[in-house]
DNA sequence: GAGTGGTCTAGACCACAAG
DNA sequence: TTGTGGTCTAGACCACTCC
């Protein structure tokens, strides 16, 4: 009586496929309205639960963006930020999320809050401490135009920067420099990064701290920095899915086993 | 009557979050099953589709797959491949693909079409080719453990491999090679590769291909291999989230833009 | 107040898995 | 055959947004 277009095809997904067809061809524009629940209901003379299925189906896609008490729209998927691949290069006197959002012509906030704890073991492990070693931690909350894009907690070993200047990321006379120029400081000079990338759901808290509609990814980053084999700086990091570009460029050398050496890869424990 | 545990927090919400805390406490173990649905009306005294929005909830946030007939598991979020960064130094005689498979311990298998096409503009573009360029086009599906877990498209231009041994990867003496050998054999030494990082969620084509359970994101790569400014071939790459861990270690120059160039960034249209 | 999405009821039938 | 999740009905009331 309804669409009955295909046997076995649930009229959810019939209607879904519609609207996404509508979606990618441009008949509905990025940010525009998609038609409403009841709408739905009338055009396919299904019932409010089915229709809403259809709604929920490329919510999950990634496509729309329920707002309450005002409809469905469709989402802009463009990536906001790029991470470009010499984000870690000096000159590097500004951290690399301020530079990357910025370029992204973004008003940029950070919130951040530094306290001294005893070093979680995986933790412990990724800076090569012995259990139960004091650590400086930092807990960032990165805004661009006023949203939440990214958060972050970092450890630096206490045995490295307690009572240095650099002890506290954001005060002193290396306030707010990235890490590397801050270690610079040290004399300590960072030779190289190391990122591991996973990707999954964000956990309730991260979607509420980050703003998350239902059914946006993250990216989680377990994040080190060294100087020779010695880990100066670890961090987790989360991003919100799609607002983020991550690059990467890397040298491949001509005889085996160059320069960067042949470590093999590391056992991080990721957020 | 039933829970009424906090005012205006919805009833799916609150067996949501009994069932999650049972999960993460470890009540719930990788692989068990849970209360059925019809279990969970009768203990929390709400209706079919209350009790299947909590479910939906779980499934959200990639704790959960049901299956059909069966049940609902907790799913193992353990990634199974580690995608070193040792992954494109020579020597590299075995692709790399098999060789990160092969360290997680599975059976694995790729099924491969190469064809002639025209280059797709934005290939084209990431090629250095001129837009109607032919290119050799190759179409993969890798499968783990009998399960397909990434699919990629790859692009060389004909330009440089039509007629030569290497035309089609998989035939003639560099057969299944990876691409590093294969371009050794012709003189062309590949010595830098470009990778730009998505996370989104996976397209209803790449979900059905991929056999993604609902709510499970992908990592989307674009990945471009270079001899000096030459692109010899790029890939659109998409992994099933949770599977991998991309690993990545970069050297950070002591001075300002050594060695690697100071390129900036690469505009590279994502799939 | 009118319109929107969010939650919910109390059922029903279907498709699939397993004994 | 029984039990599971998957789809669906025809309503209802609530919370939020905008006028």
């Amino acid at each position: 009586m309804t669409g009955m277009v295909s046997p076995h095809e649930p009229m959810y997904i019939t209607i879904a496929n519609d609207l996404r067809k509508r979606i990618v061809d441009g008949l509905l524009a990025k940010g525009s309205k998609l038609p409403t629940e009841r709408e739905l209901c009338d055009q396919w003379k299904v019932s409010g639960i089915t229709a809403r299925a259809a709604v929920d189906q490329l919510r999950g896609e990634g496509l729309v963006e329920t707002r309450r008490g005002k409809g469905v729209y469709v989402r802009s998927t463009t990536p906001l930020v790029r991470l470009s691949p010499d984000r870690y290069f000096r000159p590097h006197t500004q951290p690399t999320w301020e530079l990357e959002s910025e370029r992204a012509g973004l008003q940029v906030e950070m919130r951040h809050e530094t306290t001294k704890v005893v070093a979680p073991s995986v933790i412990a492990d990724r800076l090569g401490l012995d259990e139960g070693s004091a650590a400086m931690c930092t807990e960032y909350v990165f805004l661009m135009g006023g949203e939440p894009t990214s958060m972050s907690t970092t450890w630096e070993p206490y045995a490295l920067v307690g009572g240095t200047d650099i002890e506290r990321p954001h005060e002193g006379p290396m306030a707010n420099a990235g890490v590397i120029p801050r270690f610079d400081s040290m004399h300590l000079y960072i030779d190289s990064v190391y990122e591991v990338v996973i990707v999954r759901m964000p956990t309730p808290d991260e979607a509420r701290a980050l703003k998350l509609p239902p059914g946006v990814p993250v990216a989680a980053i377990a994040q080190t920095f060294r100087t020779g084999d010695r880990a100066v700086q670890t961090s987790d990091i989360v991003f919100a899915g799609e607002r983020y570009e991550l690059h990467y460029r890397m040298p491949i050398p001509r005889v085996p086993s160059v320069s960067i050496g042949d470590l093999g890869h590391e056992d991080l424990t990721l957020p």
